[in-house]
DNA sequence: CATGAATGAGTTTTCATTCAT
DNA sequence: AATGAATGAAAACTCATTCAT
């Protein structure tokens, strides 16, 4: 049914997964694919470039219906609800994906990394820009717009430690779960001192290491 | 002034946070120490060894003063509160040390694998007790005491993914802020099918994946 | 004309042989092969396995005609005679092969030693058996069954420590020369005490020291 | 009781018995030794020299008693009957000494080789002697000279693979046994084709492989 | 006497990758 | 499309030995 080319790259990915890029040989990958070394290199560039390949799709996939969400629902509420919800369910049911997107990006080199994190960092913007404008719009109040928004995302990824489909709650009951949480997280209202909520410019993070 | 064995140790530590166990080589953890290879042996058993010891010690800085805190803080909501802090402060301030306790497990053989996870999951117990505890004392309301902790540490763990001291934040407005956003998270009530907030059998993890 | 293979086993076998395993490296091996140290693991596990497959070898070549011998000639003072001829022939002709295999059997791990040296007891119990039948049959006298047994098998073992084919005697003459031998030493009589030559219970030997 | 020289000696002998030189680490030798390393190097010289040292005693233990041996006993078959019993009762009762004596020669560089070699070429020509005089005084006969003495060397040289104290023949027994076998070797008769018993130019053996 | 510290050269084995077939 | 053969470089770790204290 799936092409062989298919099969290297589940075979690669649940590699990654299972014991990181640094921690994968590629004979181990081709012994999973069911083919000979050599001929992964028919089906793959480098180590590195499957790598990529998985990143990107990973990032992309998440990326695209945030796009869309964002173009979509106009209630700032609304839409980080609907923004915590998509990333829950990915986590939750692209395990695999999701942890390897967030997990090996120092893995890569400079040129690919900054391919890997120009999407990292435009899903970002979007979650921060519906966290913003709820602020504007007096909908959502929290003590730092980054800070909401970093410790947000942080919370949401991790979902994809501990689901499994045979647990305790429903994927449903989860990801409402996170909604209920997350929207009474985003009613925090302002920093303790009174000053008001920053949206100004941002943390200055070290190099490689945005929240993902 | 510093002993040659701690140099090894922290240089083992800078690498690993910085490329992970595997993606790091005991000749670079050599060089870095300003040690030769072979001097190397003469301070560390194997190079896992040195993970081992990292992890136990990074564990245990967060769990013993949890737990000296929670024999002290009576008040659930405080007690959460003080929690929160001190990861949030441990991860900013102990980055390196912090996140590959957080990250390289999967790097240990079962054996210590098993003594460092002890440790986390005597960690996570305290966490869940004293949300579980206020939810008792009604001071706490959220969709699922299990779902709260591993959100909550989730969370709070980022910290070390972004924090920089020389961020537009200090580290106590930081933390702060945290305690700001927790507390909230921890009010967001029951689950929203009126169901009565979960205390009963744990979530079934995958094996070795407890939240960090 | 040689396959790479067999380029590899014959280099091993000549090294193991002039400087025991122990004292052999795998980069000597591969330099003898002619080929690149990674090339080697192209055709040999590790160094054990070719260790193994050689003392396989050795055993299974001295085994297997000692085995059809014993089926074919009855008679057993014949018997032990041919015994003699095929081990002291095999030793001198193939001299590498015959005291790798009587030597390195303490450089095999636990389990690959059990394997070799259930073939070498098969093979002694051949001997042991046709002097056995010899004694039985009163045309054999020895003061101990397995003494003798061990005593021959040792003195054939011998050649393969000084024999060359330029030497004063041919390896017929040698041959002819230790089956006389062996015959006379069969019919050294009794113990000199006058008790009765003992096939019972075997000596107790140390452990994995069966006589070569 | 002992003095620390002598344990390490005794460390290291126990060692090569177990796993040969080449097999045998220092550091091994110092912890056996309850020692450290660098102490070791107190004691010994090199791992060579200790190697030598124990090679020297092992060939003058057997050649000193077997010169006092052939200046005393002058019937020739009298005396290679108590060069048997001492070989034998040697080799029983110092395996260790015996056997790393016998094998470990290889390990030698060139100069300490000839040094052993030359106790080991004096020890056999006085069992060659003791069996040409023998034959001379028509008491024994033998189908080669050269030949008897290898064999009879060997045969005896084997009673350290299987000798174990509490086996099921006391060693007087065993020694007698190898006496009678012995006698009767030596009684085995001129060549079968008649030509007179050699006592001409010695085998040309290969290299450093003398009959141990 | 004794040893902790140090090391250059060595060990076996695995790495990702190429290429002729 | 597929692979057996090949390899330089690197992996983690051990070696026997020296030396200052």
């Amino acid at each position: 049914m799936v092409s062989t080319g298919e099969r290297v790259r589940r075979a690669a990915l649940r590699l990654f997964y299972a014991k990181g890029f640094e921690g994968t040989g590629i004979r181990k990958i081709a012994e999973q694919a069911g083919i000979s070394v050599a001929s992964l290199y028919h089906y793959v560039g480098t180590k590195e470039d499957l790598l990529e390949q998985i990143m990107l799709e990973s990032m992309t996939d998440l990326l695209t219906p945030a796009q869309a969400l964002a173009g979509t629902v106009s209630d700032p509420g609304e839409r980080i609800a609907d923004l915590v919800a998509l990333h829950v369910q990915r986590h939750a049911q692209h395990r695999q994906l999701c942890r390897v997107g967030d997990t090996e990006i120092r893995s890569l080199s400079p040129g690919r990394r900054a391919r890997v994190m120009a999407l990292r960092d435009a899903y970002q913007a979007i979650w921060e820009e519906a966290i913003a404008s709820g602020v504007e719009a007096g909908e959502i109040t929290v003590p730092d717009v980054k800070l909401a928004t970093f410790a947000l995302l942080q919370m949401c990824t991790g979902v994809a430690h501990w689901y499994t489909p045979r647990g305790r709650l429903s994927l449903d009951e989860i990801s409402a779960a996170f909604v209920t949480m997350a929207r009474a997280l985003l009613s925090s209202g302002a920093r303790q001192d009174g000053s008001p909520p920053a949206s100004g410019p941002p943390l200055r993070l070290q190099a490689g290491a945005s929240a993902p």
